[in-house]
DNA sequence: GTCTATAACCGGATAGAC
DNA sequence: GTCTATCCGGTTATAGAC
C-alpha cells in the first residue's frame, strides 16, 4: 500500500476515533509511519486530507448498505434489515459524528460529502418504500420520504444515545421501537 | 447578573455555537467582558465551567419540556406536541451536539449531564405512554420503552440530518415520519 | 474579586536538505 | 517522495499586582 494510501487509512481512523477537530496531522502521521513533508506532498493540508478520507468511508459505508440488501424480500423486510445492521454505536456513526464539528460544516467540501451521503440513504430507503407501495405491499398514502428520514434519523439519533449513556441497549431500543412503527405503513389486510 | 452568571451565560452560549473542544476560555472572556483571574477565582477551569453550563441548559431544556405539556390530552397527542417542537436544527442540540465530542464523552462529569438529561427524557415519554396504555388508548402489548428511545432518536437524529444538509426540511421530515409511525401504537377500532 | 502578564505547550504549515 | 528543523499563532493555566 502507498504512503497515500496510509494516510488516507490512517485519517479515516482517527476520525472515527476522535473526529476532525481532535485529529492532529502529527498524530496521522505518527499512526501511517510517516513525515510531514509526505503529508504535504500528497495533500494540500488536513482539510484535504481529511476530505479524501471521509469520501473514502462514505463511498464504502454506501457500498455496504447496498450490497447487503435483497431485493426479492418486501419492501418492510428491507428497511428492517437496514435497521437491524451490526452499527457500533460507541464510536458513532463515521460520517454523522462529524458533522457536529463546527469546522466540518464550516467547510462546504466536507459538509458535502455528508451531506451527499445522507441524500443518497434517504433515497435508497424511499425508493425501496415506493416499490413496495407499487406492489400493493404499503398503503396507497404512505409518506414515503417521511418515513425514510425517520428510519435514517433513528439510526443516527441512536448513535447519539449511545453516546451519552455508553451503553448500546438505547439505539438497539429506538431501532426496535421504529422496527415496530414502520407497521403503520403496511396495507390493511382484507 | 453576576460576573459569575456573565461566565455560565456567556460558556453556554459558545458550546451551543461551537461546541466544547472549539470553546477557549478567551472566547468565553471576552463575550462575559471578564478577565482570566475571574474565571479562574469561581471555576476550577474550562471543564468546571462547562459542567456548570452544561448544568443550567440541561435543567431549562427540561422544565421547557415539561411545562409545555397537558396532562390531560391523549397519550399519543402528548408525545406529538413534543416531536412539534420548535426545535433550533441546524445550531443542534444543545445538549446532544456535545455527546459527539470525544473531550466530553471522556470527562464523566460532562457526559454524565448529558447521560441524565436523556435518561429523564426517556423516561417521562415512556411514562406519558404508559398512561395512554391504561386508558386503553394504546395496544396493550406496545412496547412504551422502546417508542420512547425512537422518539427522541429522531428528534436526535433530525439534528444531525439538518446539520448535514443545511436545511431543516429533513428534521422535519423525519419528526412527521415517526408522528405518522406512532400511530402503530394505537388500540384498535372496535 | 478582578485584572494583566507570562509560562509551557501544541496546533497547522513551511523550508530546504537528501 | 520523504525527511527533519523551524515558525507562528493560539490554548489552558498560573503568578502576582490592585
Amino acid at each position: 500500500m502507498s504512503t497515500r494510501d496510509d494516510l488516507v487509512e490512517a485519517t479515516a481512523e482517527l476520525l472515527r476515533e476522535r473526529g476532525y477537530s481532535a485529529t492532529s496531522p502529527a498524530r496521522i502521521l505518527e499512526r501511517a509511519g510517516a513525515g510531514q513533508g509526505s503529508m504535504y506532498h500528497h495533500f494540500h493540508g488536513k482539510a484535504d486530507l481529511a476530505r479524501a478520507a471521509m469520501e473514502h468511508v462514505a463511498a464504502v459505508m454506501t457500498e455496504a448498505v447496498e450490497s447487503e440488501d435483497d431485493p426479492s424480500l418486501p419492501a418492510l423486510d428491507r428497511i428492517r434489515a437496514f435497521l437491524a445492521r451490526e452499527w457500533d454505536p460507541l464510536l458513532g456513526c463515521r460520517i454523522g459524528r462529524l458533522v457536529q464539528d463546527a469546522e466540518v460544516v464550516g467547510d462546504d467540501d466536507l459538509r458535502g460529502i455528508a451531506d451527499r451521503y445522507f441524500t443518497h440513504l434517504e433515497d435508497w430507503i424511499a425508493d425501496v418504500l415506493e416499490v413496495g407501495r407499487a406492489a400493493g405491499e404499503l398503503r396507497g398514502d404512505a409518506d414515503t420520504r417521511a418515513a425514510a428520514a425517520m428510519v435514517v434519523a433513528v439510526v443516527q439519533g441512536g448513535f447519539v444515545l449511545a453516546r451519552a449513556h455508553q451503553d448500546v441497549a438505547t439505539q438497539q431500543a429506538a431501532i426496535r421501537g421504529a422496527s415496530l412503527a414502520l407497521g403503520a405503513l403496511r396495507a390493511r389486510e382484507h
